[in-house]
DNA sequence: GCTTGAACCTCCAGCCACCAGAGGCTTTAT
DNA sequence: ATAAAGCCTCTGGTGGCTGGAGGTTCAAGC
């Protein structure tokens, strides 16, 4: 049995974070102690485990709802969670291509700026004027 | 004299988000019509410009301050501005390493996926697993 | 058995950068 | 004169937590 301390060092977790998690139905109201504390067993720990992990590939919570539902029913076809790792994949391919552009572009800002008054800052100055820009950059996200 | 509709229309900034700016002090109060609606001119125009460009460039609004606050002393030095500028670029290189090292993960994972029952899904057994990750892709932030 | 101190509890507020909507007023065009 | 588009303020919500106040419980040491 295992106190929220100890699950939340297992799993990388902060305590408010699990308890928020069980606030928003993500995980399950645990076993209490005589006094009123959470106690933990191996299934929460796995629980958690599994939605640290796809918070770390970056699958926002309501996503990893619907795959700790798939994953509770094994009979259920694969195709779905194959298809949200896809769109997942696919985000981050679109957020990669947008880091590159900004990187791009704050790296000649950087370049061009050889010190001096602000009034001749090459760095105030793209930001000044959009026109300067090569690339395309529009909406962020990321 | 430009409408706030106006204004919005021209820097690609929702009405809302300019009153926001308003009210936290990014952007100045400007004048007001008999009735109470804001008018606003060339100045406030190239300061909104400047945030909204700032802004898809990944800088966050208090940076953006100090960035503004730079621009209006032009006899400043330029050292400030281009270490902001390299800080964001360092940003932004961090958060494309972590990036490519999730697309490779999640390539991998729906790559192995073969279809089939959830039981047996590669997607979501690499989920449960942290383990079988080759790379390590600790905390997120983008 | 008693005391200490760390860890637990609930509840509330705040972070960032907005966005949406309610309910009402102003402006502009016809 | 009227209509409709656009403006106003104010409130509350988003995602995913994080921190703090103020109080209780647990486990270990004496």
């Amino acid at each position: 049995m295992l106190t929220i301390g100890s699950l939340a060092k297992k799993t990388g977790t902060k305590v408010q974070t699990i308890r928020y998690y069980e606030q928003i139905g993500l995980m399950p109201e645990p076993g209490r102690t005589g006094g009123g504390q959470r106690r933990y067993g191996d299934a929460e720990l796995d629980r958690l485990s599994f939605i640290r992990h796809s918070r770390q590939l970056g699958f926002p919570l309501d996503v990893i709802r619907e795959l700790l539902d798939l994953s509770d029913h094994p009979d259920k076809s694969c195709d779905e969670a194959d298809a949200i790792a896809r769109r997942q994949l696919k985000q981050v391919e679109q957020r990669l291509a947008r880091l590159k552009a900004l990187r791009t572009e704050l790296k000649r800002m950087v370049h061009e700026c050889s010190g001096g008054r602000t009034a001749d800052c090459r760095v105030l100055e793209v930001l000044r004027d959009h026109t300067e820009c090569l690339t395309q950059h529009d909406q962020m996200g990321a």
